[in-house]
DNA sequence: CAGCATCCTGCGTGATACTG
DNA sequence: CAGTATCACGCAGGATGCTG
């Protein structure tokens, strides 16, 4: 829809945002992206990190969270075809161009909200 | 209460950002707020004007939202107390300093994915 | 190592009805 | 007008086990 100048802006843009990064790793997985690839099991790794000793990262949802990634054109799947199995995932220019948006959620979130109340 | 506090640069802000933000119109409603403001019949009505054309956004469900964001401190409530009854809501220092992380995102959005997946 | 298959649960969201 | 109450449902997300 080609909106015209409305009083109040169409929040389509920020509701398909929502769907994009909908889910608890998304934009996390993004964010570890930003320095270059990672394996599988590299950014299960690095989502342990943050988390508070919660359980893992069930594979199911990993992968799950990947494909959207993957077809939302945010990041770019490489499979090396070998034995054992290895995998690389890594920001697409679209991803990349992303990643300024995360910093700037990081750095409103690291002096607003060091913890949400975080329980 | 809350437990260890990882410093690791991890994504813990970005976690943060998600909780905070979850919920369809969480987002559109501080953006919607931006400009001063609005009673909850505004709120309510303006949401559904950038919608997809979908169903009502249902009392429990606003009233719901708005709770989580007045309760984040985002937002702030303010009842007239009176007869028929009015009730404001606007933004708060905090919800203010958050609306040029919503517009980094608008941008972002605006510019690689105004498909919002849905006709 | 990088997944997939199956089952199960909680909660976010919507619909409908009612109230001060 | 600005909510609350109740019911119902889909789906994200976790647990476990298996595979190439």
């Amino acid at each position: 829809m080609t909106s015209a100048k409305s009083k109040l802006s169409c929040g389509c843009p920020v509701a398909a945002f929502q769907k994009m990064i909908s889910g608890k790793y998304k934009l996390r997985i993004v964010w570890d992206l930003k320095d270059g690839a990672l394996r599988y099991g590299e950014i299960r790794s690095g989502l342990l990190r943050g988390s508070d000793g919660s359980a893992e990262i069930t594979p199911r949802v990993l992968s799950r969270e990947l494909k959207a990634l993957t077809r939302t054109g945010l990041i770019d799947r490489k499979d090396f075809g070998i034995v054992p199995p290895k995998v690389e995932y890594r920001l697409t220019a679209k991803g990349q161009s992303f990643v300024p948006v995360i910093d700037a959620i990081r750095k409103w979130g690291t002096r607003h909200l060091r913890e949400t109340g975080e329980a």
